[in-house]
DNA sequence: CTAACGACATA
DNA sequence: GTATGTCGTTAGC
């Protein structure tokens, strides 16, 4: 390496958005309902670099106030970008925060963007003998690359390159890097709303600078192309020089580089150390303190230096004859043995814990003993699946008190496995003690396989955490670290990663099983401790105790019982809709004139607009392909024939991979039925997901597509299938939340609410509505729903703008409380930080209060929806449970079998069909009592459509 | 092999 | 305009 002086210029809103689009699925948000992810992705990104290369000199550079050069040249530049995510805009000042506790230096410049800073400055510091290295993913600064200035890329899965001028030659295929401006200037950028050449793109914008060099020289020597290209690009003359001088980075921004102010220094740790807490960045503080330590002190302890930490008593122990005085005594732990730093997260290794396993006879009598003593336990199943009803046990963990507990492996033998759980049966099924774990409903469903039903109060820590913060993920290793500030031994670590060489629990030694089982057994106890008291303080323990836990057991049975399915029947849809997506499939290829895949939107969309060119203006996806969505195909439907085809080969397409054919694959051989896992923690409105297979998305528009639910029977002649159905549950609700008395009257009429809607709006009597009356009533009655624009509603119907807020406005002159309940709604979140539902499950909008439009006006949307729609899902959660216990109650042999957020569906047993139609209804409309009536539909049959 | 994307199924 | 889950294609590891 050269022992030339190397300066890091850091693109900081590139690394911002960066981060926060890596953790866009999975946002990290901390216990003030910040969201941190921007935040986070930088401060990731900033400490790999120093890490990595140890800078000598380092700055980061910010825009400030867009570039006022090039909006005056190109109006529309960057114009169409999306409004920023409040995420990023609340990330800048802390960033610049830490940056200064830092002392890194923060370069902006009024009017200029970053790239410019950038360019400026490592042009200065080529001058003074540097090597500058250009920290950004955008693909812009490539046209600064010199001998002494590189592009340091993170590349994606982590990891850099570092572009040099080979490096820049062979990806944009020039001889000279300031070639890549006249490249972007020709292609365009869409995401900086640089226009470039009309009909270039990345492979011609490649030959003709191969061919010509530059963009001057090309438009001098337009003549020389032919066809329509040439048509174009003449007639795009100036809009070539315009996006050439846009995509052009300034180098004469009024900065300067001075060496000595760029100088990486140490940190004020103390004063990032406060930030950081205040953010509850734990993990990323710990590697900071690394990232700073290691260079300049050797003090700082590293959870890699494990001698030292082991001063801890390791007792993972085995329990044989003659240790039995540990199950009853009291064990000492010291609590003063964590010589770790505050700011490392502790893990089993650094804590003091008292873990054993329980194998012989006798040890298990008096474990069992001890066990039955207590009156509130936490308990883990180990597994060889992740499929309840085909898992075997390998093992069950338990801990009642912080820091220890117990294991008690399972033989492999299926009888004496049995044998071993009857023993424990009198734990599980005992009324008296509280079963503690996280995610209970599998290990019930375990249980229920061998026979053991799990009795008791119930405290299941992915539900409190799920009530607590719907919008956070649940799992107990986010937990665990987020609340315990501790890192469980994860369970890849035990039996590697999935795939090849995947190991089952039951392959891994005893020790490591102990140790892995109970820490989850001794963290979920003490998430417990550390839960039960947030849900008092966010109001949510009723909820709690009264719905989402006796749901988990409804779910379990539901998933256990599973539905049966007519495969046979399935098999004979799949045979007539392969027939006819073959024929579309001839049909469209001889339209189009060639044979392409038509389920690739790419190839599709080249079709469709470059070659048939069906379209002058076509639409593109943010990822610049054509669109060839639904909402477009439909309208050139009319025009060409092709267009239809291709909708019903997709419609067919779908139907067959996703149902017709996925369907059959998912049946359990043990029961011969399928089995849908419920999620009850992923949707923060409240109601419950479906999966494996999704249950709750089966067709039912399309007669087509309606044909699927045919294949959904009984479990034997002597059974029938009921489904019953809230009737517009979510109107009934809002009309009743904003005692909306013209709409309530409506209900308690039993009018067609829509055609009820359609005679007030337009003002015509009820029986003179005409179809497209009632439609766009409809249309603004589930807008209303989901949060009404004028934008939103002509998108959905054949009225214009104008139109769509003229009756929007009427519609609220029509129900005045409506709109009442809409901005009440809206101030309760501002003010407190959230809705809630009629239970007082509650959804946090931490954008309520952003100043930006869009953001905002998403949270306001929420802010109406999730009430509605989690009030609805509080209401058939009640039902559900109030019927579980009276079949339950009634040794009825009729079972609940789905849930489809407003339907459930039985399949009855015929002698009992009375008593069971009596008894749905009665539960569903009395689940909760409203100022309107809830009206519920029943339907039986002999399959699942027929039952409609 | 995995992840992102576009498309599309439901309430 | 709300809330989800799954499929095939494609790009990148």
């Amino acid at each position: 390496m050269s022992d030339q002086k190397r300066l890091f210029l850091v693109d900081a809103y590139a690394l911002i958005f960066r981060g926060y689009y890596a953790f866009i699925k999975n946002p990290r948000i901390n216990s003030k309902g910040v969201d941190t992810s921007a935040i986070m992705g930088f401060m990731n990104s900033l400490l790999d670099v120093i890490k990595r290369e140890r800078p000598d000199h380092l700055a980061v550079c910010f825009d400030k106030g867009g570039s006022a050069d090039r909006v005056e040249m190109f109006e529309a530049y960057k114009a169409n970008r999306d409004e920023t995510p409040e995420a990023i805009k609340i990330a800048v000042p802390y960033i610049q925060d830490i940056l200064k506790a830092m002392h890194i230096p923060i370069m902006v410049k009024e009017g200029f963007e970053a790239d410019d800073v950038i360019g400026t400055l490592s042009k200065q510091a080529e001058k003074e003998g540097y090597k500058t290295f250009m920290v950004t993913p955008d693909k812009d600064f490539a046209q600064l690359v010199s001998e002494n200035i590189f592009m340091y890329r993170p590349v994606f899965g982590g990891g850099y390159e570092t572009w040099g001028i080979p490096e820049v030659q062979k990806k944009f295929e020039v001889k000279d890097p300031l070639q890549v401006i006249d490249f972007l200037g020709m292609m365009g950028d869409s995401s900086d709303n640089i226009p470039g050449l009309p009909g270039v793109g990345e492979k011609t914008a490649k030959k003709l600078l191969a061919e010509y060099g530059s963009m001057e020289n090309l438009l001098a020597n337009t003549h020389e192309l032919k066809g329509k290209m040439k048509e174009k690009i003449e007639g795009a003359k100036e809009l070539g020089l315009l996006s050439k001088k846009l995509a052009t980075i300034m180098l004469d921004v009024p900065v300067t580089f001075h060496a000595k102010d760029f100088e990486l220094d140490q940190p004020n740790l103390p004063k990032v150390t406060e930030i950081f807490q205040e953010l509850e960045f734990r993990q990323l503080l710990a590697n900071f303190e690394k990232t700073f330590a290691t260079e300049t002190s050797t003090e700082t302890t590293s959870t890699s230096n494990k001698t030292e930490i082991q001063t801890t008593p390791k007792e993972t122990a085995s329990a044989g004859a003659g240790q039995f005085s540990l199950f009853g005594g009291d064990i000492s732990t010291s609590k003063e043995t964590e010589t770790i730093s505050e700011f490392t997260r502790k893990t089993v290794e650094t804590t003091s814990h008292f873990y054993q396993s329980v194998s012989s006879g006798m040890a298990t009598k008096l474990f069992i003993k001890n066990l039955m003593n207590q009156t509130s336990v936490c308990f883990d199943t180990e597994t060889t699946d992740i499929n309840p009803i085909t898992a075997q046990l390998v093992g069950i963990a338990f801990s009642w008190e912080v820091g220890k507990g117990f294991y008690v492996p399972f033989p492999e033998h299926k009888d004496e496995a049995q044998a071993l759980i009857e023993q424990l049966r009198p734990f599980f099924e005992n009324e008296h003690i509280e079963k503690i774990g996280q995610n209970l409903k599998y290990d019930i469903k375990v249980l229920a396989k061998y026979n053991v039903e799990v009795k008791g109060k119930l405290f299941d820590t992915m539900l409190a955490h799920y009530l607590i913060n719907p919008d956070m993920r649940h799992n107990m290793d986010v937990l665990a670290e987020t609340y315990l500030n501790y890192t469980p031994i994860s369970i890849e670590e035990l039996i590697g990663k999935k795939g090849k060489n995947q190991l089952s629990m039951r392959e891994v030694s005893l020790e490591k099983q102990t140790e892995y089982a109970v820490e989850d057994a001794d963290v979920t106890l003490q998430l417990k401790e550390h839960f039960e008291k947030e849900l008092g303080d966010a109001n949510t323990k009723k909820l709690f105790d009264d719905i989402e836990i006796p749901l988990l057991r409804v779910l379990a049975a539901m998933e256990l019982e599973g539905i049966n399915l007519d495969e046979k029947f399935l098999n004979s849809l799949s045979a007539q809709l392969e027939n006819d997506i073959k024929s579309l499939e001839t049909k469209i290829y001889a339209e189009a004139g060639e044979e392409f895949n038509i389920a690739s939107p790419k190839q599709l969309g080249d079709i469709l607009f470059d070659k048939l060119k069906l379209v002058d203006k076509p639409k593109k996806t943010k990822t610049g392909q054509y669109a060839t969505g639904e909402d477009i195909l439909s309208y050139l439907a009319k025009d060409h024939d092709i267009i239809q085809h291709i909708l019903d080969f997709r419609g067919l397409s779908k139907l067959k991979s996703t149902y017709v054919d996925a369907l059959p694959t998912q049946v359990e051989p043990s029961t011969s039925r399928v089995h849908t896992d419920y999620m009850q923690t992923v949707a923060a409105t409240g109601r419950l997901s479906s999966n494996n297979p999704n249950l709750q998305n089966i067709p039912i528009r399309t007669e087509r597509g309606r044909q699927v639910r045919k294949a959904f029977i009984p479990r034997s002649k002597d059974y029938i299938l009921l489904a019953a159905d809230y009737s517009q549950i979510e109107l009934r609700i809002i009309a009743a939340l904003s005692k909306e008395e013209t709409m309530i009257n409506a209900f308690k009429n039993g009018e067609d609410i829509h055609a009820s809607t359609a005679s007030k709006v337009f003002n015509v009597p009820i029986g003179e509505i005409t179809r497209e009356q009632r439609s766009n009533a409809k249309t603004v009655n589930f807008g209303i729903i989901y949060g009404v624009s004028a934008f939103g509603l002509s998108n959905q119907t054949d009225l214009s703008r104008s139109e769509s807020k003229e009756l929007i406005d009427t519609y609220y002159l029509t129900y005045p409380k409506l709109r009442n309940f809409i901005n009440e709604q809206i101030d309760f979140a501002r003010e407190n930080g959230y809705v809630q539902t009629v239970l007082g499950r509650r959804r946090y909008l931490n954008d309520i209060n952003s100043r930006n439009a869009v953001v905002r006006g998403a949270a306001e949307r929420n802010a109406v929806n999730a009430p509605i729609q989690g009030s609805a899902a509080d209401i058939i959660k009640i039902a559900m449970i109030h019927i579980y216990e009276k079949l339950q109650a009634g040794n009825f042999k009729t079972k609940m079998l789905l849930q489809v957020h407003d339907e459930l569906v039985f399949d009855v047993y015929k002698p009992e069909l009375e008593t069971i139609k009596t008894l749905v209804k009665t539960e569903m409309e009395n689940a909760y009592a409203l100022e309107v009536p809830l009206d519920v539909e029943l339907g039986i049959g002999n399959d699942w459509l027929e039952a409609h």
